[in-house]
Parts: C-alpha cells; structure tokens; sequence
DNA sequence: TATTTCCCATAGACATGGTCTATAGCTCCT
DNA sequence: AGGAGCTATAGACCATGTCTATGGGAAATA
C-alpha cells in the first residue's frame, strides 16, 4: 500500500520534531508519552527510514528525519491557518456577506441592518449587487450573492422566500399641487395629472399598471425616471406626482415637501422578500444575518 | 478542545473538493462511499461550519469550503512530497553519504567502492571530509558525516568499528638504491640510508616509531612530507627510503619504479576500520554503502 | 560509587471511532 | 415510470490508537 497512510503520524512527527522530546509532544497533543513513542515508531516503520536519534536528553531528527520535517513543518502550519481562519470565519471575525437587491431596498431597507451588522463583525467584507428581480435570482443561482432582497411575490422553486415587512406603494406630490392634498382622488381624476413612474420594468410599477388596467384604465406616465431619489425629486419639484413606496418618502411626508394623494380605491399592499437557495447551506455570515433581520 | 482534531479528515476533505464527488474520493482513497460521507460531515461538525453543497450530481464547495481548501490544498501537496522525497531516498534515488577519512585512504582503499556506489546511485551527493583519525572521530560525534574510514586500532566506546581489509606497511626506494633489492636489511643498516616519512602525526609514523624504539633504535627521518603521493614521489626520485602502505603503492612495485627493502624484522600489520556512531542510527545511504563495503 | 531523575521502549488491556454492509431518499435523464 | 447516478443514515464490527504499568539506560547529583 501507500507508505505514510496515516496523517495523523505526522502531526505527532511534527511536535516530536518540534519540541525535541516525545515527551513534550506528548503534553502538546494531550497524549501520553508511550503513544507518542509508539507512533513515531509506526511512522519510521511505514516510511521504512529511521527519523530521530534517540537519548537519555530526548530525541533529535536525523539527516532523513530533518528532510521529513522540512516538508510536514510547512504543512501543519498551512493547516493550523486553516484552522485558524475557520475559526474566525465562525466568529464572524472575517468572512464576506454577498447581498442582492434593488438600491432602494439596500437604502431604504436594509442599511439600518446592515449598519448593525458591520459594526458588530468589522472583519466582514460586504458586497451589494443591485439588479432587477429577475437578475437577483440569476445571480443567486449562479451563487454569485448569498441572498437576495425583493419584493414579493416570488414564485420559485428553486428559491426559499420568507417574506418580511409590509410596504404600500403610493401617489406622492408636491406643494406645487396642495390642492388634492384634503381631497379623495378617484383614477380618472389622478390621470388629469402628470404620472411619473419608475422607468423600468419594475414589479411595483407592472402590479399598478395592471390594477389600473383592470378598472379599466390605462396608467401611461408623463415622466418615466430610473430611481427612486429621482422619483421623489420630481415630486418634490412639482413635475408630477409620483408612485413611490410610502415607507420610502416618510421622511419627505413628514417634514411636509411631499403629501400623500388619497384615493377612493385601496392600493395593494406589498411585502419585501428575502430569498436564499432551497437546500443549499447558507454561508455562516449570511444566515446571521438573515437572523438579525427577523 | 481544539477543532479539526484528526488531520485524516482533511485528507477525505482535500479528495472529496478535488474530484467533486464523494464517491470519486471514496475511490482514490480505498474507502467506501459512506465512509467519505461520515467523515466530512464529522469535519463540517467539528469545524461547525458547511463545507459542501450536496446534490445529484455530486458536491461543491461552499464559500467556506473553498477557503478551507486554499489551506488544505497546499498542505496536501506538501505531504505528498514529502511522501515522495521520502521514498526516492529510500530507494538511494537522492540523499547524500558524506564519509571522513585520510586522502590516500580514499584514494587508494574506497575509490572503486565509491565509483560503483555512485555510478548505481547517481541521485546521491557524496561528500568526502579527509582529516587526521582524531578530527574524523570528532566529525562523526558532531554528526558531520556518516562514517569514518581510518586506520585501526581504534578504541572509543561511543564507536563501533569493523575491521576491514589488512594492510601492510613497508619501506620502499627507487631505483637510485637497487643495491639494496635482494638484500635483507637490519634497522641498523636501514637506518644508513635516507628515510622519507609522513610528517603529521599519523599513526602508521607513530606505530613504526614505536616499533623502532622497542628494539632500541630512533627513526629519524631526513625527510618529512605531507602527502602519500609525495611520499611516494620522493622514493621514486631516490630521495630517500619511503615508509609506505604497500597495497597503495603495488602499481609502482609492480612496474619496478619502486622496490620493497626487505628487512630481518616482520613489521606490524595495520588494519583499515570503518567508523559509526554507537547507538546511532545510519542514513540509508550510509547503511547500503557499507553494505557494499563488506 | 551509589542514587535519583530524567528520558524512551515495550507489553498488554481496553475502548474509541472509523469502516463496513444494507438501505433509503433524492434528482436527473431516458 | 423506470433506471442510474448521487449522498445520507443506521447499526454491527473490529482495527487501531490510547491507556497504565513497567523496564532499561544515560546523565546529573550526592
């Protein structure tokens, strides 16, 4: 068979080398001297080459055994940093946490979490990948992201969903319509003004443009932007109203530079979604994280 | 305690991320398929983190997994070096042999030992330290080289000496002196001509010395030399009468350069021993070459 | 020289734990 | 639906690594 089958062996090579006396490996390895003994023999026998002098002082490597350890030195201490780097990779003392969403959920969402996160495990590395629902998944198929942030609804088997907070999307203005502010907006009224909707091909705005559709309206924007600060800028200018989500702008509802347009029909609420892959392990820093957020 | 205890786990590890399979690790390393399987899942128990996705098609490393592997990997190598360093110095494919001794021993007793060792060794680095008897013991207790080839007796408990071949030391002249060829001389008569000695204190000039003053007479030489060689050279040249080892000079008897004095008195016989450490173990090429020797 | 005190080696009992076979569950492919 | 890959699990078994007890040798101590 293979010569030095068990690795084991060279653990105790190393410390016999080490520390010059069977002995003191022994003490090192939580073993008793005799099993020391017995093993640094049964690796000199499989080897089938004498590794140490022996004398009443201890044990000291010869000219073979020095070459022996050369080689087993470098590999332990490759090992003890594995082992090292496991352990901090366990204490969340290193490590990375890959998160997928859109920007405003990063911004709006999560970065209190994130925030928390960091601050109590500074060794982990944080990367954010923002892209669409559809690029979101790939991307967690492709295990490029350890979890993913959307809105609901998903439907993937492949995916494990857990829904999260609530959020209801709104229509938004500026002071530049005070007007509507106390009054109830039915969708042929809201339509006399300008719409301005997020430009892509996002959920919210296609789950809208249904339920506009299935009143029999069609919601066709007046400005179509590619954010969400945008979205509420325009707003702010007086451009138009806007279809934001309502969690998203409480600071600006507040402080009174946007107002919320009241309607007769009641908006869908919507949920966000933080996906990971079915059966798939989480990484260590990405399911202590899902656990703060819940 | 400590956590990735058995070191033959990541052996299981580093097969089972290599190949990407349990059951191609399994093969590699003559186990079974849930063999492999247990093993990881203790090291992923141990280490309290995943180290592998599972599915039909066979596992993959996790984020952890990988970074474990970084380390393992390269321990592995390593190991399998020195597995492999190991052997090719048991089969004498590298190594080295380093022997002390006196320079005319080298060349005149171990050459063609030396030629044929290395010549069905070529991996092996010979080292030769040539010294007095006293610096080779010295060297050998230092550890300095492997064996020592001088001339007996040799009396140091820490050694353990074999005797090897007889040799016979003898007076020789040139051709300037063939009055003497068949002639049987006394020391007294001896003692007319020019003797040509070595002029360290080697122990064949002290043994003749000795051997001289039992009988009552003081060997003084008129010349004293450094090397075998010259010794050999000056007779040669009729410089003097040389005391010599015959064996080291049968080339030259035998070509008639060079002549034995016969004398009334038979004169000591030396031996040549090969020196080892006592209780220390030989280096493998060390141990084969004097196999060859004996 | 005698004594103590370190070492390491050996013997034999014991139990841990690694390995096996058998089997089940899963996914993908035909 | 069936087959052919995987991996996971259960439970029996025994090899081997570990222990205690002991012996012997070398070096320091007295």
């Amino acid at each position: 068979m293979s010569m030095g089958n068990n690795y084991e062996l060279y653990k105790v090579f190393y410390w016999a080398a080490k520390t010059g006396s069977l002995t003191q490996a022994a003490k090192a390895l939580f073993l008793t001297q005799p099993s020391v003994s017995h093993a640094i023999k049964q690796l000199e026998d499989r080897l089938g080459i004498t590794l140490f002098y022996r004398n009443s002082k201890g044990v000291a490597l010869t000219h073979e055994g020095a070459i022996l350890y050369s080689y087993i030195e470098q590999s332990q201490i490759l090992i003890s940093r594995a082992e090292e780097k496991m352990a901090s990779l366990k204490n969340l003392e290193s490590g990375e946490l890959r998160i997928g969403g859109s920007d405003s959920l990063f911004k709006h969402y999560l970065l209190p979490y994130l925030e928390g996160f960091l601050q109590k495990h500074p060794g982990i590395r944080l990367h954010l990948n923002h892209g669409t629902t559809p690029e979101i998944i790939a991307f967690l198929k492709e295990g490029r992201i350890d979890l993913g942030v959307v809105r609901m609804p998903i439907v993937d088997s492949q995916l494990k969903v857990t829904e999260s907070i609530q959020l209801q999307d709104c229509f938004v203005a500026g002071p530049r319509f005070a007007e509507l502010k106390n009054m109830v907006l039915s969708f042929d009224m809201l339509l006399q003004y300008p719409i301005i909707l997020f430009s892509r091909n996002s959920r919210a705005r296609m789950a809208i443009t249904e339920l506009f559709e299935s009143y029999g309206y069609k919601l066709k924007p007046e400005i179509e932007v590619g954010s969400v600060d945008l979205l509420i800028e325009f707003a702010r200018k007086g451009l138009g109203i806007s279809y934001v989500t309502r969690e998203f702008v409480s600071k600006e509802l507040e402080e009174g530079s946007l107002f919320e347009i009241q309607l007769d029909v009641q908006l869908p609420p919507s949920h966000v979604g933080i996906m990971i892959m079915r059966n798939m392990p989480l990484s260590i820093s990405a399911s202590r994280f899902i656990e703060l957020v819940r």
